[in-house]
DNA sequence: CCCGTGCCCTGGCGGC
DNA sequence: TGCCGCCAGGGCACGG
């Protein structure tokens, strides 16, 4: 599933390819994935700019901002446009020597069309720190940490920190030696420093291996995160030390963690 | 306000 | 071999 280093990739890629180029038309074959404004006002625009923050990508045409979040299984294609339209793409942008298609097996993605002084009206505002882009002031997000609820929800909170999902809360957990179930108003402010020190590594570690994933030799954007041979708890069925990975469910989500590595 | 639950979706997989 | 039911989970709506 595309998360933040995927996203990252995605947004890189997509930059090299379908900038400064006329949309001539649009077709939406699933209406759903857009809950937001008229794609069709992106007609005879062009994307000027590609941004991410957090899970969402943030395409700027002239006049708009088209804003995407893939959740699960959301993935762009660069195809010929006499291609026919396959089962699972759901939104086709088309350009004179080639169409842009938003493939999504689940139907979870979303967009949102939001006039330029309308970002705010997406849900693009309601997203916290980025640990990528921003630079982040553990004194000013530890309050937020204060809580009853177990660490792990709090860092998938993404009004919060944004761009973490639950493969990567995993593992920065267990590389900050923290029980995912620990509840917020435990953490210590350096527990809490380190815990966004190591989110920070291993996102930029693994933006760094999303890059190497792209098939660029195909005219396809699939992105395939090799993250996964780096995981060091998540799916994993024994730790580094030799204790039995505990897994658990925290929140509706399914939780990888070494009860005696993680305290 | 807080927090837990269920929903959206489909493919893959285990069980029989 | 086939079918059924469950599971995966990001974000949001809803309700106690």
């Amino acid at each position: 599933m595309p998360e933040l280093p995927e996203v990252e990739t995605v947004k890189n890629v997509l930059k090299k390819s379908i900038l400064n180029k006329k949309i001539n038309s649009i077709e939406i074959i699933y209406p759903k994935i857009i809950d937001l404004g008229d794609i069709n006002s992106l007609i005879n625009e062009e994307f000027i700019n590609i941004n991410r923050r957090g899970k969402f990508l943030i395409f700027e045409t002239n006049n708009h901002y088209l804003v995407s979040h893939l959740r699960m299984e959301g993935k762009y294609f660069i195809k010929d446009n006499n291609l026919p339209i396959e089962k699972h793409e759901h939104i086709i942008f088309r350009f004179n020597d080639f169409s842009l298609r938003y493939h999504d097996t689940r139907k979870f993605g979303r967009m949102e069309i939001v006039n330029k002084n309308d970002l705010n009206k997406t849900p693009i505002n309601n997203l916290g720190v980025d640990p990528i882009i921003d630079k982040i002031n553990i004194k000013e997000i530890y309050p937020k940490f204060n809580k009853k609820m177990p660490i792990k929800t709090l860092l998938l909170d993404q009004s919060i920190i944004c761009g973490i999902g639950n493969i990567y809360v995993d593992e920065v957990l267990f590389l900050s030696k923290i029980d995912p179930n620990r509840l917020g108003n435990t953490i210590k402010l350096n527990e809490l420093e380190l815990i966004v020190k190591n989110t920070i590594k291993v996102l930029k570690e693994s933006i760094k291996l999303g890059g190497c994933t792209i098939r660029s030799y195909t005219s396809s954007l699939g992105v395939i995160g090799h993250y996964q041979d780096k995981l060091l708890v998540h799916t994993k069925e024994y730790c580094t030390c030799g204790n039995k990975i505990t897994k658990t469910r925290i929140n509706g989500r399914g939780t990888y963690y070494c009860s005696k590595c993680q305290l």
